[in-house]
Formats: structure tokens, C-alpha cells, sequence
DNA sequence: AATGAAACCTGACAGC
DNA sequence: TGCTGTCAGGTTTCAT
């Protein structure tokens, strides 16, 4: 469910609410887990930590971690990091501790104001993680609203594969999903078959462009709800409103009246205006 | 090395 | 009512 705006919507959302707060205990479900780091190490490393910020990394969450390291010595202040990817289906949501648990909870954080952070994922692709590392997390690819435009080109230089998946690849761009790729090869009139490699540096200029205009408008809207997903607080996204193209197959493209097509590629549907992209 | 298909999961919805 | 098939905002793994 969530893309690049959607989960910076979710992590600001969570930042206002929770940034400050101690954690006090851990549950974590049992069950095929969606953890990548063992349950006793997530629980560790959360325990009496203060959550000192909490930001989006590509389509990651990162909750940064103070472990105060309690009992010994003053300023022993470890960094750890929680990662929080929410796959298909997942959402953190922050709760009073008496709201009923809804089905497929796999995480709950009790908070030191009683508050409890919950994870809950019914497909579970979603994943947890803890990361130690001096550097900290490190997402896979390019920052699509940060890279410059000589490095975006690079990104597709050489490659075969059609740009729709060029996007998609999280070790090339990361955060860029299924809607956004669309709308933003749309909006650079640019078919998602076509190979990165045949695309133009005018082509590229505009896919660029594209891509952050797409991002950032989808931001301010707060991210795209198509079936269920809400930010922190519960409220949807509106960015559905804008899509052009994404889930209007056979409706008129809003340019040129000619119907949207919807075909497949790698596995994804991809919309485009059979006119206006080329 | 690079590409694409399949697999991982559950739920919603359309059609019969 | 209930069955079947299809689809879903993502990523990883396994064959080519």
C-alpha cells in the first residue's frame, strides 16, 4: 500500500505524536514472523529506549533510538535504529492502550505517556528490523526527491529493461512504487515499455522532473488511499483525486479523450495514454 | 549480469 | 449464501 508519500506522511505523522516518548515494553506476536531481526533482539534494543526521532528512509521507517543505557554511566548514549517497512498492507498506528487489538496485530510498543504504538499487517510482506551499524540505516538506492539530475540519468544508462521497472528497482530509485511510476512516466509522455536505455536526455529531463513534481504534490496531499490505507491519525491520503492515469483503464486520458490502456509489465499493472506517452 | 516469472500472504470484490 | 477467479500501493528468490 504505501509508496515514498504515503510512508513520509505516516513518519511525520508519528513524529509529531511519539518523538520524545520511552518505551516501556514490547510484544511481539508469535506466528511465520515478519521480522528480519529475531524477536528477542527487536525487543532488546526497544526496551526502555527514548524514541528520539522518527523519519522516512526510501519506503522505509526509521525509528532512531536512544538506549539511555540505564543503569551504568551517564552518557553511554547507543544508537540504535528500529526499521519499519510496511509492505502490501502494513500500518503503524498509535493507540490508547485499552482500543481493541485489531486482527493481525504483530507488534505492540507500549509507550511511557500509556500510549500504545501498534504494528499491524494482514498480509504481513510488511518487515521489522533492528540496525546498529555507526553509519545507520542505509536505503538501497537514490533518494528520488534529493538525486541530481546527472545521477538520475546515469540510473538508466545501459539498461534494457523497460522504464516502468527501472523505476520500480529500489536499488536504483528508492521509494518510487506502482502509482507513482505511472502517473510519472504519464506526465513525461513517456510509455513505461520503453527500454531506460532508448530514452533521451530531453526524456529524461522530463521524467525527472516528473517523478518530484509527482512526489511532492502526492506529499502535500497527504499520499494516495485507494483501498485502506489512513496516516498516524487515521486520516486517508487525497492524491487518488489527482491520478491521471493509475486505476482509470478504459476512462478518457484527461489531455486528449483517448481511452487508458492497462497492460502488464513485470508482473504490475501499468496505465498510460497510448497518445500522449510514446 | 540482467530480466522476468513465481512466490510470499490475506482480503475485497465481481460473477455465477 | 457461497464458491471461484482476479486483483491489490512490495520485495525476494529462482530460473533463464
Amino acid at each position: 500500500m504505501p509508496e515514498l508519500p504515503e510512508v513520509e506522511t505516516i513518519a511525520r505523522g508519528l513524529a509529531q505524536q511519539v518523538t520524545g516518548e520511552s518505551i516501556e515494553s514490547v510484544w511481539l506476536g508469535s506466528k511465520p514472523e515478519p521480522l528480519k531481526s529475531p524477536a528477542r533482539e527487536i525487543a532488546r534494543t526497544l526496551e526502555h529506549a527514548r524514541i528520539a526521532d522518527i523519519r522516512r528512509v526510501g519506503k522505509h521507517i526509521v525509528v532512531d533510538l536512544e538506549n539511555s543505557g540505564s543503569s551504568r554511566k551517564r552518557s553511554s548514549a547507543q544508537k540504535s535504529q528500529w526499521i519499519v517497512h510496511l509492505g502490501m498492507t502494513g500500518s503503524l498506528v498509535v493507540c490508547p492502550p485499552d482500543a481493541e487489538v485489531e486482527k493481525h496485530t504483530h507488534a505492540i510498543v507500549r509507550l511511557g505517556s500509556g500510549r500504545e504504538l501498534r504494528f499491524v499487517d494482514p498480509r504481513r510482506f510488511g518487515r521489522l528490523s533492528i540496525v546498529r551499524s555507526s553509519n545507520g540505516f542505509a536505503a538501497s538506492g537514490l533518494e528520488p526527491l534529493d538525486v541530481g539530475f546527472e545521477l538520475f540519468v546515469g540510473l538508466f544508462r545501459k539498461r534494457k529493461t523497460p522504464i516502468k521497472s527501472a523505476l520500480l528497482n529500489q536499488k536504483l530509485l528508492s521509494g518510487v512504487g506502482n502509482i507513482y511510476a505511472d502517473e510519472s512516466l504519464f506526465r513525461a509522455g513517456i510509455r513505461p515499455r520503453r527500454r531506460a536505455a532508448t530514452l533521451t536526455r530531453d526524456e529524461l529531463r522530463r521524467l525527472y522532473e516528473s517523478v518530484q513534481q509527482v512526489l511532492n504534490e502526492a506529499i502535500l496531499a497527504g499520499g494516495s488511499s485507494i483501498n485502506d490505507y489512513v496516516d498516524a491519525r487515521g486520516e486517508p491520503g487525497m492524491f487518488q483525486m489527482q491520478h491521471r492515469v493509475y486505476g482509470r483503464e478504459g476512462e478518457p486520458c484527461l489531455t486528449c479523450r483517448t481511452p487508458v490502456k492497462r497492460i502488464v509489465i513485470a508482473g504490475r499493472s501499468s496505465h498510460y495514454c497510448p497518445q500522449c506517452q510514446r
